[in-house]
DNA sequence: ATGATTTTTTATCATTTGTAAAAAGATTTG
DNA sequence: CAAATCTTTTTACAAATGATAAAAAATCAT
């Protein structure tokens, strides 16, 4: 609660009036480890900020599952395609470890930004680095090939790597289990 | 001028004072073939809207350089990691052909996203569409082979084919010119 | 049109990555 | 503790992609 709250003045400062508002549409949830924050097929219809634990966002493809991101605590995310267009979701959300969530609901949320401009800039910050954080993973996918891909991972998310399987590690690289292997065998 | 504001207002509908008042802050611009809307090492200062032509957007990686996007008449971007941050930019603006292009520098639409509630919200839904576009193409990245992301791009973007080359084609794509060049005889 | 330049294709070989199956290691559970 | 399960590594082979070089085709400039 208070974190999210603290989150959010960090990228955008909130005046009292908004802070409060806000902080009474947030609501806190813990899931244990292999439980869902959001399933297959349904729509997102709330923002997430990670208190405690950690998730990943994957999306089922042809044969088998991607993962899209990793979110640890401290985190503030959503499954953007789904929440802005209000479409069912391609994705899923799923506990690694026994997670504290503090989110809000889209309706919430929206109601908020129409009242408080200082809110909907915050949620534009929030969208903007979003987008920046993507723009730099194409850059890396198009530039990096997977030996690269994997030391820019350690270097950057050295945290993660005890806490994630090298299976999920390899499915968010771009490549399988058996070529990251390879990979960290040849160090 | 008049397409830039008939693009926001698909976006989000603004009232007749915004529009004025973001129309008074508009400029248009033609540049040849070859040239630079943004050259590497500026500070993006400015949403572009292309009215004419096609551009690409690149960053110049270790020894050759990868494009991220190409935008075509009735696109509306910038580069937004140097845009928000205030940064110097990886990136190039090159025009493949030659083009024209409305734009608004960033310090006027920052003054006028305060003034009026409704341009921040058309900001921030321009942010989270880009955001799912980038979604998409890093989905595509890890789920669909050379072959697979070379049909797509023929099926979504098929005008485009006859308008760029196939070696910027293939950068994009994430492979060598060869490469594609091999994909395209299979067929 | 013609010569120069750029783009695209073809061919060869090296490297990377994928697939499948088995082995080894680690973790969970009764 | 031991069986069962899950994860990681290893091996062998196949397929995809990259690098390089050279030829062919297309485009551009004069």
């Amino acid at each position: 609660m208070a974190n999210f709250i603290q989150f959010v003045n960090e990228l955008s400062k909130l005046d009292k009036q908004a802070t409060d508002e806000l902080t009474n549409k947030l609501h806190t949830k813990t899931i244990q480890k292999g439980a869902y924050l959001l399933e297959n097929g349904e729509k997102c219809r709330k923002i997430f900020f990670i208190d405690q634990g950690l998730v990943k966002t994957y999306f089922n493809g042809k044969d088998k599952a991607f993962i899209m991101k990793f979110f640890p605590e401290n985190s503030m995310f959503t499954v953007l395609d789904s929440y802005i267009q209000i479409t069912v979701s391609n994705y899923t959300i799923l506990a690694l470890e026994t997670t504290t969530t503090t989110f809000i609901y889209k309706s919430d949320l929206e109601a908020l930004c129409t009242k408080h401009h200082s809110i909907e800039t915050f949620f534009r910050k929030l969208v903007s680095y979003t987008s920046i954080n993507m723009m730099k993973r194409i850059s890396e996918m198009l530039e990096e090939n997977a030996t690269e891909r994997y030391n820019h991972f350690l270097k950057e998310h050295s945290q993660l790597l005890q806490r994630i399987s090298l299976g999920d590690l390899a499915n968010y690289l771009g490549i399988t289990q058996v070529s990251l292997s390879r990979i960290r065998a040849k160090k």
